[in-house]
DNA sequence: TTCCGCAATGTAAACGTTTACATTGCTACT
DNA sequence: AGTAGCAATGTAAACGTTTACATTGCGGAA
């Protein structure tokens, strides 16, 4: 499999090497004649430039890396493809890794990111620790998503959390709940604020919250319901971690015979595909998960430019009503 | 952003670039006392191998790339979490691209790869032709999930699709249906064979197949079950092409006030997470999408340690019977 | 003491590009 | 005719590794 080289390609248009490489990144500095003849060889012999060598000489890759959370999680995807759409704009392509959900993976995915050297990184959730993210920003340009921090070296991009929970409580109270429930999401890459956002809401409104772990997937949201739901004084809604988490809730309740809303309220959060299909459609908070990968690639492209001051944006959460919330049962 | 090279670290370290080098890819021949010296300096300036230097020097990436048609569909991030698992088993790296399900972006995330000289490809129902997939398996060892080819160039692995029609089919007609509509999946990326084989089936049986198109996502489950639901004769069973799919006709019927298994039953493909999770739980046929993955990257090792000759695998598929099937109305 | 063998380390030539700079021929002006 | 200027192309030195091979130094056998 000995790949052709730019050398190959210059031998048998005769040219000169470097000529082949302004081809190669179409330099107006070369005649038609010449373009065309290297084209025509290029593609004859199927020679492609081996980014390795390109990278090495130039500095730049052209590529931004993405350490995505759970790439099982619509919420995630979504930003990559909104990522996607934003780097090819600007004619640059996206690599994505991910840690499955585990910290050691977590790790590798970013080590490789960084090995491979791309221009940025774009990260998802991050499990680690704030200081960990540190270290990587200050090998390359570095937005973080869903991760509280306000360091100076990267830039985040994160959701209002305590409005949205805010948002989630007084409607719910709206509807005549108090006994709520939360499914956390976990400990580790900003679920932590979702769940004391949740807490400090109800404890303004003089509510106790009720608490469980999770791990933003289906099968904690299903624990998490079968553990609520089994207390002496079940809730008489879930608020759950995210939308994942909420398909899980719905799946406990209909198994074990329960209906939502007419039983238990059910809320997601996060607003991704999930929400609207499905027999009973979530009311859940709206985030807008493919402007903030546009928004992280546009931050990133800065950073590449130069900019150093950090930005830390944070987007109003917006609660979409849907049908799985309703009046609390008498 | 000057990163520390690995002369930094050999000059700090006080010892040659190459012993450095062994030190960095764990030889055995590098005395403890100099391996110690030097993993220390390397931390300390937080030094981190080049990939790109390290790759063109050696010619290898201890990297395999994968293209995923649509990362949205739990099908696909099954499949690359199998991979991942296997590849790490390996001591290998699995980077992800997605051409997002367009034409022009498959072949921009398959050049990537192909462009990285990762040590082979996995290809994840492309859409492109056998032609260029033979191209790409020219160019580095390849495994192509999801379609059907024969190619001597490249290794397949696929569904049973003739047996998993079969299967659905002979289950919906043994509750009493007959007017059964199917609800394609794309007609590039293997779609074409599940449409062919419930045609199939349904003509040797003596009845009608009903067919709408589709891409595989929910958006057109819910169009296609909108169709044709419009009907005169509205069909009584919907086989959808995927459990994605599959949620958009769930999502449609529970719209237009109709209810599965009641009205309508439905069957999806693929078994995905999504199947189990959601009011109505779907009958669908099962797919081993992790195993898939890790039996991939099996195949592609094989490949780098040098098997030449292709091999075709052939998945036998196994139905799964859900809440959302049941007696043909009368 | 001499010399062999071996473990530990160093030397230097790749790997396939990019890119600053040098060279070559023209055209067109004086 | 001589030459300035410019477009088109060539030259060669990086870039940061790996790796075959050379060198060093040391312990022990002769």
């Amino acid at each position: 499999m000995a790949q052709p080289t730019m050398d190959d390609v210059a031998t048998k248009a005769g040219v000169s090497r470097a000529l082949v490489s302004l081809v190669m990144n179409r330099s107006p500095r070369v005649s038609d004649h010449s373009r065309e003849k290297v084209l025509a060889v290029a593609n004859e012999i199927g020679y492609r430039p081996n980014m390795a060598a390109r990278n090495l000489a130039s500095g730049q890759t052209q590529t931004i890396g993405l350490m995505l959370n759970d790439l099982h999680n619509p919420y995630f995807t979504l930003m990559a493809e909104g990522a996607a759409a934003a780097a090819e704009e600007a004619e640059m392509r996206v690599l994505i890794s991910s840690g499955w959900k585990q910290d050691s993976g977590e790790s590798q995915a970013i080590e490789l990111l960084l090995g491979l050297r791309t221009d940025a990184v774009l990260l998802g959730s991050p499990r680690l620790p704030e200081l960990l993210l540190e270290q990587c920003a200050a090998q390359t340009p570095t937005v973080v998503v869903g991760v509280w921090a306000t360091s100076p070296a990267f830039d985040t991009i994160n959701n209002d959390e305590d409005h949205g929970a805010e948002l989630i409580v007084d409607h719910l109270m709206g509807l005549g709940h108090s006994r709520i429930a939360h499914i956390e999401g976990n400990r580790v890459a900003g679920g932590l604020e979702r769940r004391d956002s949740f807490s400090k809401s109800m404890m303004n409104r003089g509510l106790a919250p009720i608490l469980v772990e999770g791990d933003f997937d289906e099968i904690s949201g299903y624990e998490g319901a079968k553990t609520v739901m089994a207390l002496k004084e079940p809730p008489t809604a879930i608020f759950a971690g995210n939308d994942l988490s909420a398909s899980g809730v719905l799946a406990y309740l209909d198994e074990a015979g329960l209906s939502a809303p007419g039983d238990v309220s059910v809320v997601g959060y996060d607003d991704t595909v999930l929400a609207g299909v499905g027999a009973v459609s979530l009311t859940t908070v709206f985030q807008p998960c493919k402007q903030i990968g546009g928004t992280a690639i546009q931050a990133l492209l800065e950073r590449i430019d130069g900019r150093t001051e950090a930005r830390h944006e944070v987007l109003e959460p917006r609660l979409i009503v849907r049908s799985s919330t309703g009046p609390a049962p008498s």
